[in-house]
DNA sequence: TTGTACGCGTTATCAC
DNA sequence: GTGATAACGCGTACAA
């Protein structure tokens, strides 16, 4: 079942059958409404196959993420696969895990499929050093790239991040605006957005012009149990804060147990703050203060601008959200 | 940059370079390694949109769900990407929604892609009424449809579930074993997996030759406030149960905030029992009992089974998992 | 072992 | 307004 048959049934050329099936004006409505009519009748489907060769693109964007059952990518994901179908592209998921090589090696991969554009969600693609970039760089002379939440400068790259760093200083200022001397914080990565929370952090204490104490900074794998874990092995210590401030809600969940463990009344002697605003920080008692970095805005605006870029717009390269804090019961502001 | 291209500069045929391609052994080891050079030296990729024109086929499976964001269909996703690719596959991925209609027409969009395959991924995907199915059934003639925790009979439809009725049987006849006699039961969905769940319920009461009691069954929405919301006006109303069993996480974790509203001590005054084994399992405290349902497994023996089919191996049309209880703190078994 | 020629199903450029 | 026909780039009989 092909343009042929079509053409056949219906008595004309094939040039015809394809101006009517792209909408070109060229057709009288005589010709067009039977074309239609045949076509309906054979149930004819056209092939994406040989029109993908014939324009090259199969309107179709890659998206890479390093793990999409993390509750925020998971998010990502839903948000971008529904904005690009609503435009009527098709996205090929792709999940990397977090070793360079993995990543690129993927990626060409995604480039090799002929996407019309890949997406990066989350932070974790743009890499420390700057030539283990060079590569996205590269073939960005090919086809846009897109960054959710990550930042790397460079033509035909675009980003679309949260504010984390106006963010955390927000959310830290409140605690220290609510009487807390000692905000710890902890975190669990060391990418763009990470250490921009973290910056935020150390924005706060200037501000307040409290110093910045390394003994209150720490890194944590991004689970609930490390995370309690750090916290019980540093009150052991010695260690004495009265707020913990969290890159993550799974680190605040595990600073609820860790209060809970050692009898600390919340938010009386210990405030925490989550971020991501995830259905985590729904679970404990009490419910968790957190900051929405607002997945979706950042999704559907990733993908409008793309939409710009293809269209030939003039777009930003770079766009910034702005965050929420979402009051809960963790925090006394 | 094409197969032509290529063996110019190779000084050979077309049909030669092709061969190397596709690692037809009819070349000498000489001209091999000369074409592979020159395809190296002019960073030549074949072109995937001819080569599935000419195949029929561009290697790519479409994964259909209701909500990639959800956790358990975010682990779903995750593994049956990995797992797809790990054998040359491309995902490309489709949230549907809940409504039949929406479901239909992203099934038929899918189809017009010509995926090799269509994957529903939840037990979403089979309407009670059975005519609403036949749009699956039809497909089933032209590509391989397979389900992920559903099950529909038909040709070249395959199934993969875990078994459901056996887990939560096993789980209510450890609490009616451990001393309770008022378990309630808390489930969100009709799907097929809901109503086996709901089996496994009255199996254990029925073995234990307890009587059911309707008044003990409740449908909620799956969400953790809506759970907690439910048992509190239950039982405000009077009603009385010593433990919770529940089809999904977050309905546990809800249980868990109504007994920590109520200063009822688990699992002393109440035992509860979630389902999935998911992050949120861990959030509460105490950790929640969960019923695994191995989704890992499930995904990778989906796929395992796609492959069997695309091979022509004969494989089964129904493959059961079993799935594993995962004791915590909310029991005391 | 290698090369020629055709088919795959479109879109697009002509000429009429 | 419509119809031939040439790309698009690959796989593969078939011939050599």
């Amino acid at each position: 079942m092909n343009i042929y048959d079509v053409s056949q049934h219906a008595g004309v050329s094939i040039a015809t059958v394809s101006r009517v099936l792209n909408g070109n004006p060229n057709v009288s409505e005589k010709t067009r409404e039977n074309v239609l009519k045949v076509m309906d009748e054979l149930g004819y489907t056209p092939n994406v196959f040989a029109r993908g060769l014939g324009l090259d693109t199969m309107h179709t964007v890659g998206i890479m993420c390093s793990d999409s059952s993390d509750p925020y990518l998971a998010g990502a994901i839903y948000y971008l696969e529904r904005s690009l179908r609503s435009h009527g592209y098709d996205s090929i998921l792709c999940c990397t895990g977090y070793d360079l090589e993995v990543k690129q090696k993927y990626f060409s991969l995604l480039r090799s499929k002929r996407v019309d554009a890949v997406i990066l969600a989350g932070s974790k693609f743009v890499e420390m050093r700057p030539r283990d970039n060079s590569y996205l760089l590269e073939a960005a002379a090919d086809l846009p790239i897109m960054l959710v939440n990550g930042w790397l400068e460079g033509d035909n790259i675009y980003s679309t991040v949260c504010d984390d760093r106006a963010a955390v200083k927000q959310a830290v200022s409140l605690l220290i605006g609510s009487g807390h001397k000692k905000v710890l914080y902890l975190y669990s990565s060391y990418s763009h957005s990470g250490l921009n929370k973290l910056d935020g952090y150390k924005d706060a204490l200037t501000a307040a012009g409290l110093p910045v104490q390394p003994e209150l900074i720490h890194q944590c794998a991004k689970d609930v149990e490390a995370s309690r874990d750090l916290l019980l092995s540093l009150a052991d210590e010695g260690l004495t804060f009265d707020a913990v401030m969290t890159s993550d809600d799974s680190l605040a969940v595990g600073a609820v147990k860790y209060a809970h463990a050692r009898g600390i009344s919340i938010p009386g002697d210990l405030s925490i703050v989550g971020y991501n605003n995830s259905l985590l920080a729904l679970c404990t008692d009490p419910e968790i203060t957190s900051v929405d970095s607002k997945v979706e805005a950042l999704c559907t605006t990733t993908v409008n601008t793309l939409m710009g870029v293809f269209s030939g717009v003039n777009v930003p390269s770079r766009t910034t959200i702005a965050s929420d804090l979402i009051k809960r019961s963790t925090t006394n502001f």
